[in-house]
RNA sequence: GCGAGCGUGGCGAAACCGGUAGACGCAGCGGACUUAAAAUCCGUUCGCCGCAAGGCGGUGCGGGUUCGACUCCCGCCGCUCGCACCA
């Protein structure tokens, strides 16, 4: 009697059974003796409410590989904690009057269950969040520690500021140039803000990519060009002209302005000289001159995100200075202002060579600077070449450049820094891209940083025993700005150098520093006197494996690469050596899933009511608004959860109603769109291992991966269908090794050990180097098999009864609860989690023969069999004799023959 | 705007080092079982021509290298991610 397989039932009683015995806790190094050990990690979430199943991927791929590697020998950490600090947190207190601290525990609580539902091999006693102030005591100590080895400055920074709310405002909270909340234009302001001296690291930062050999390539690239390290040249232009009138020019001691560029050799082709809006002479300016002064707000509307800047239109002012070419005494360019030279690149000044430069010429094209060009392109006639529109930025030829004419590109910069350093004006130098990072928020929910502002004494570090610096629970959100600031007490301090009145800094720090050492922290999580235990972290790190989401690719892996050199420059850490956290690193993909919207629908007035302070729809009770149409009044458009939505005859209403949906984008998962799987819900109707297998099997791991109910119903049918299998098979499945009778060892029970054995080779390669989706479709094809022997005779019963095993423990890693009771029923030993994961009978696996196409001419024309490592002679021959070949060979000449062994035959004729 | 990546049947995809394009799953079609449905099982499914054998075309578009290109190179188009205060 066959019974349907129950994970209702079945998933919460295999987690009971590996929590008692405590299989997922990694060993201390005493206990893990001879083990090789494995430190697998998944970047860990905001807990930002519930989790949903898109989350769930990263997850379950991790895991894939901490079971793997486990069921290999290895001693392996799997942690899970909680990135808990953040914006999401506050605004919650602002929208709703809850607490963050309430919020983020709250939500902690409920995402912690969640995750449990999943079957994940994780150490839970290991668990951290990131707001407990007993991790964060441990950051503010490193902090003071950076800061004694000079790791940490403070320097004025711009921010975006809302000038209703009074208050600083993120990136993501300009939205077109104006604050999220208030709609006022933003404004910049400068702020001091505490660094972080990254660049102290750049020149290792950047070598150091080389050797993480188990990164993507991608992201490498991605960081060295983000790290931008370039060669060019620093030099002055002498100030010729102050402007109109004295004091309204550059300050007495401003006599130059120092540019940085990377082209040199088109210096004969400067048309003129660009600041930054922030440029000390412009601000200078700017003091007595209106023009400059309306210029420099203009240009703080935009914001202080790059992407803001580089996508508005540019625009500049002229500063009314003149300066002299480095070259030619007799030769002025005009200074002007412009908005799209970064004050943090460089010396925030360039010059404008707008033949060589895309933004130079539109700037040029748009003022009606001249020009010309100074670089030709490789034959090109340099009596008719002409830039109008498309600037030239390649290499090329130098002309119309005096001394440099008729060097090549590479040849005109040395010579032009060559003359630059003769004339006392410049020199060769490096520049970095890379700017030091800026820490300070000024944000409640957040590590406070560890200072105190006196009077008399000056920035002070707070004394390492008075930590943590502990953020208060009584604050306000009820005026916009810090909370901490506006705390009637907390900043209140006696200064540790004087005893006198002083004042907490009130910043605290950058989220982006929680998660550049939480992996250390695992190591060792309830370390009280020191953040971890040196020889613990140096046993652990680095990370084995790191799985997250490329969207970190720059900011969260570059941090976390400093942080680990800093931590170790500070005697914090002593391996490893090389400072790199993550030996390996794996971007996976997003889950995606279709959008859902009410369709927008007019309404008359009459239809229309209010509830609250809200317009509905008198009987749907949908929300309504003000419309501009023929009608006064419409439906709302909003997004529907996708629960919310039936599909009558390949129809999409919303449910119960007679109202059509639209469908939107398919789109990452997320709660604004509403577009989510709710994990719980998922869990109960379909089990966690439909979850698992689903996310893992439909799309390669690095790809998006889009929930469907189609890919639903596979891996459920799979789920079945395996649990059948093992059920119908009703008797203890052989153990590894155990003797084949001679009846298995033939015909089709033969060749279903023999892809059972392939299928442990392959799906043992395909999770080594994350092809979870090929792996999947390996357990496919040996079900498939499985199901297609049949027989109750002895050699069917041991094929099926071993390929059963196999399937089990291939694809425990994927769906453990299913594999456990499975395990369980075919008389396995112990937990399949903790089994050795199985061999591959060599003998079985090896191939000895194969399938050789044939080709003439690049096109297939015929299939032999040949005995594999056959002589190429005798391939050839075969190739040739065949009789569906033969008919593509009269009436042409055989000219060459390509057998590539094992692989296929190509005749070439003619 | 700058930097990076991706693009293969109706859909998700496979093809690992340049060597049979479409494994495996979903959906579809035909059939078996069933009073019926579900479930299950068998067959079939890139397009075009052909009764068939077979042929021709085909991996976003246009070129190139090669005996041979989804794979390498050049140029386009489309989508996605990052751009330093979202995490």
């Amino acid at each position: 009697m066959s019974s349907r397989y129950n994970h209702r039932e079945v998933e919460p009683k295999w987690r009971e059974r590996w929590a008692a015995a405590g299989i997922d806790r990694a060993l201390s190094p005493d206990e893990a003796k001879g083990k090789k050990k494995a430190y697998v990690l998944e970047m860990f979430p905001y807990p930002s409410g519930r989790i949903h199943v898109g989350h769930s991927r990263n997850y379950a791929m991790g895991d894939v590989i901490a079971r793997f590697r486990r069921s290999n020998g290895y001693n392996v950490l799997h942690p899970m904690g909680w990135d808990a600090f953040g914006l999401p947190a506050e605004n919650a207190a602002m929208e709703r009057g809850i607490h963050p601290k309430g919020w983020t525990y709250d939500n902690i609580a409920a995402m912690r269950e969640q995750l449990k539902l999943l079957g994940l091999a994780i150490d839970w006693s290991r668990e951290i969040a990131t707001c407990d102030p007993e991790y964060y005591k441990h950051q503010q100590a490193m902090f003071l520690a950076f800061w004694k080895k000079g790791l940490v400055y403070r320097k004025k920074q711009k921010v975006n500021w809302d000038p209703v709310d009074n208050t600083v405002l993120a990136n993501e909270q300009v939205v077109d140039g104006r604050g999220w909340r208030s709609g006022a234009p933003v404004e910049t302001r400068e702020l001091e803000q505490w660094m972080f001296k990254v660049t102290a690291y750049a020149e290792d930062l950047l070598a150091a990519l080389e050797k993480l050999d188990k990164w993507p390539d991608k992201v490498r690239l991605m960081q060295t060009n983000w790290i931008g390290k370039s060669q060019g040249a620093r030099f002055r232009f002498e100030i010729s002209d102050r402007g109109p009138s004295g004091p309204q020019g550059a300050s007495e001691d401003a006599r130059s302005i120092e540019v940085f560029t990377t082209r040199p050799d088109t210096l004969f082709g400067a048309s003129f000289v660009a600041l930054a809006p922030d440029h000390p002479i412009t601000k200078r300016i700017a003091e007595t001159n209106a023009a400059v002064a309306d210029f420099i707000a203009k240009a703080g509307q935009l914001g202080t995100s790059e992407a803001d800047i580089e996508k508005a239109e540019k625009f500049g002012v002229d500063l009314g200075l003149r300066v002299k070419h480095p070259f030619d005494e007799s030769w002025e360019l005009p200074v002007w202002a412009a908005n799209f030279v970064l004050s943090s690149y460089g010396t925030g000044a360039i010059f404008g060579s707008p033949a060589g430069d895309q933004r130079d010429l539109d700037f040029a094209n748009k003022y009606k600077l001249p020009f010309k060009p100074v670089v030709l392109p490789p034959g090109a006639d340099p009596a008719t070449h002409a830039i109008t529109t498309e600037a030239y930025a390649e290499d090329g030829v130098i002309y119309n450049s005096r001394f440099l004419d008729g060097l090549s590109t590479k040849d005109a910069i040395a010579r032009a820094i060559e003359e630059l350093v003769k004339l006392g004006k410049g020199e060769a130098t490096t520049q970095w891209r890379l700017r030091d990072w800026g820490v300070s928020r000024q944000r409640y929910w957040g590590c406070p940083i560890p200072a105190i502002h006196c009077a008399k004494c000056g920035v002070a570090p707070v004394p390492e025993k008075d930590l943590p610096v502990a953020l208060p629970n009584d604050v306000k959100f009820d005026k916009p700005g810090n909370p901490l600031a506006h705390h009637p007490t907390w900043k209140h301090v006696d200064c540790p150098q004087c005893g006198g009145k002083a004042e907490r800094e009130t910043d605290t720090l950058d989220t982006f520093v929680d998660s550049s050492w939480y992996f250390a922290r695992f190591t060792d999580p309830d370390n009280e006197a020191a953040p971890f235990d040196k020889k613990l972290a140096g046993y652990w790190l680095p990370v084995d494996q790191y799985v997250g989401g490329v969207e970190h690719a720059v900011l969260h892996l570059l941090y976390a690469r400093f942080f680990t050199r800093a931590m170790r420059d500070c005697g914090f850490l002593d391996g490893p050596a090389d400072g790199e956290p993550f030996r390996s690193l794996f971007t996976q993909g997003m889950v995606v899933h279709e959008t859902y919207r009410r369709a927008p629908r007019p309404l008359q007035a009459d239809y229309v009511e209010r509830k609250g302070d809200r317009l509905v729809e008198k009987g749907t009770g949908f929300a309504a608004e003000k419309a501009d149409g023929p009608q006064p009044y419409r439906v709302s458009p909003v997004w529907l959860l996708p629960e919310e939505i039936e599909n009558r005859d390949g129809t999409l209403y919303e449910k119960g109603s007679l109202f059509q949906i639209e469908t939107g984008a398919v789109e990452k998962m997320s709660k604004s769109k509403k577009n989510v799987v709710d994990l719980d819900a998922f869990v109960q109707d379909f089990g966690a291992d439909v979850a698992r297998w689903f996310v893992l099997s439909d799309s390669p791991p690095e790809r998006d991966v889009e929930w469907t109910a189609s890919g639903v119903k596979g891996a459920w049918n799979f789920v079945q269908r395996v649990w059948t299998l093992v059920e119908a098979h009703g008797r203890p499945a052989p153990k590894p090794g155990e003797a084949a009778p001679q009846a298995a060892n033939e015909g089709e029970a033969l060749a279903l050990r023999q892809l059972a054995h392939r299928a442990i080779q392959s799906v043992t390669d395909d999770i080594e180097s994350f092809r979870f989706n090929v792996a999947v479709a390996r357990g496919y094809e040996l079900v498939n098999a499985i199901a297609k022997l049949k027989g109750d005779g002895e050699g069917a019963v041991f094929a099926r009864g071993e390929a059963l095993r196999i399937l089990t423990q291939l694809i425990s890693p994927f769906m453990p609860h299913l594999a456990e009771e499975c395990w369980e029923t075919l008389g396995g030993e112990g937990f399949v989690a903790t089994a050795p994961w199985p061999a591959a009978d060599p003998a079985l696996a090896a191939r000895t023969t194969v399938t050789l196409p044939i080709q003439v001419n690049g096109k297939k024309r015929a299939e032999i069999e040949a005995p594999k490592g056959a002589a190429e002679a005798d391939v050839r021959e075969l190739a040739l004799q065949h009789a569906a070949v033969k008919p593509f060979l009269e009436g042409v000449t055989v000219r060459k023959v390509i057998v590539v062994p094992d692989r296929i035959v190509n005749i070439v004729a003619n």
